[in-house]
DNA sequence: GAGCATACCTACTCGTGCGTAAGGTTACGC
DNA sequence: GCGTAACCTTACGCACGAGTAGGTATGCTC
């Protein structure tokens, strides 16, 4: 028997398609089976069944499961990455280049609810796959911290690396809860996350580049 | 053969020991295990094995591999809400009652780093616990944006309930996130690790309640 | 229109790990 | 000092799911 005419995954797929096309609809099943499961949980067989296709062919397109994982988490990283990296050049001043990649950000997340979920709610626990997911993060924080360093030397003041870093850490942690909150939410609006995200970042941020500091 | 000598807990245990010291040693066991490996790949046996005992005290004790993360979930979690409201009623100017939450949360953290992970990184993403994980988020975020809300009120400010929210889901994302990063790191100090986040969270936060916002 | 590559299937094997049955051993009350 | 309850064990059954063997249909090429 060959590829029913309606698979699960919602697009009527007819028999014999092209390995590309066969490839993407199975990393989205994936996607969303793994976000639903977990990893573990998640089984080959439902991935394929939702897929519209039999286990086999997720093996020899994919490989084995973790392979396909790191396949999922691949594709979202660099949508998700790159999203943001385009955003992020056509601005100089820190507050355009933060704006804009937050809006970029959570725009992405917003139209992949479930990558997201993979990516930050999966990964970081399995253990096969911390690893990079940590890595993807400390970019972040690592190109966070180099546009606050920038926006502090314009001002003429210098904080250490460490302070910079951890801050830039607080900061992609807040994004990422929020992302997840959004997530978590349909009709929440992305713009409008983004919007209240750069409140607190901003201003917050704002605040210690003045060197305004809080104590106890 | 009854329980050995020394077992990998550390903790010298001779056998016979009575069924609450046992099922702390259990709990403790499984935390360690739960948090280096994630629920699915974690084996009861591995567990067993870590408390220095046999696998079916551990199901007559603590029930399922299930039950027994869920009573990992309320120790580590319970441990952590008491601690903090401990501190917080202490206090009554907001900032003080922020001071000392987020002091009381980096310490009990710092203190239990993979109750941490098995708090955050592991009942997050896996199914049947992450409703028991997100429930507990949503009491942390309605005390912050409760106390936000006060803190807006005495300055006769006033902010739709949303926008609260969300501003205490990134505060509340921005402590998880840092804990996070202290539990991987042991060199760090939990103490100032909170001055920093007290520092982003109540200027961005001051800068708020002052009626300021950012615009694209 | 024969050949060949590609897409696809059914139907297995086999390891791993949860959960349990059935039976030893120690401490404590009386 | 002896019964009994609590503590603890070894050794298994059994299900579930990863991965594979071997075979069938389809369409493209010359």
């Amino acid at each position: 028997m060959l590829a029913r005419v309606t698979a699960v995954s919602g697009t009527p797929t007819f028999k014999r398609l092209p390995r590309a096309v066969r490839e993407q609809q199975m990393l989205d099943s994936a996607v969303r089976v793994f976000s639903r499961r977990g990893f573990h949980a998640a089984s080959m067989d439902e991935i394929a069944e939702d897929a519209g296709i039999s286990k086999p062919m997720v093996y020899a397109y994919l490989g084995t499961k973790e392979e396909l994982f790191v396949a999922c988490l691949q594709r979202e990283g660099t949508r998700l990455l790159e999203a943001i990296a385009a955003e992020v050049v056509g601005a100089d001043t820190p507050d355009q280049q933060l704006w804009r990649g937050l809006r970029a950000f959570f725009t992405v997340v917003g139209a992949h609810r479930d990558g997201w979920a993979v990516l930050y709610r999966q990964a970081r626990g399995q253990q096969p796959f911390a690893g990079a997911s940590a890595e993807m993060r400390e970019r972040m924080v690592e190109v966070v911290a180099m546009m606050l360093g920038r926006a502090l030397a314009a001002q003429g003041r210098e904080v250490r690396d460490t302070e910079l870093q951890v801050m830039a850490y607080a900061l992609v942690g807040a994004s990422e809860s929020l992302a997840d909150w959004l997530a978590d939410h349909p009709e929440a609006d992305p713009e409008k996350t983004a919007t209240q995200m750069m409140n607190v970042a901003w201003l917050g941020a704002g605040q210690l580049l003045q060197g305004e500091t809080w104590t106890p």
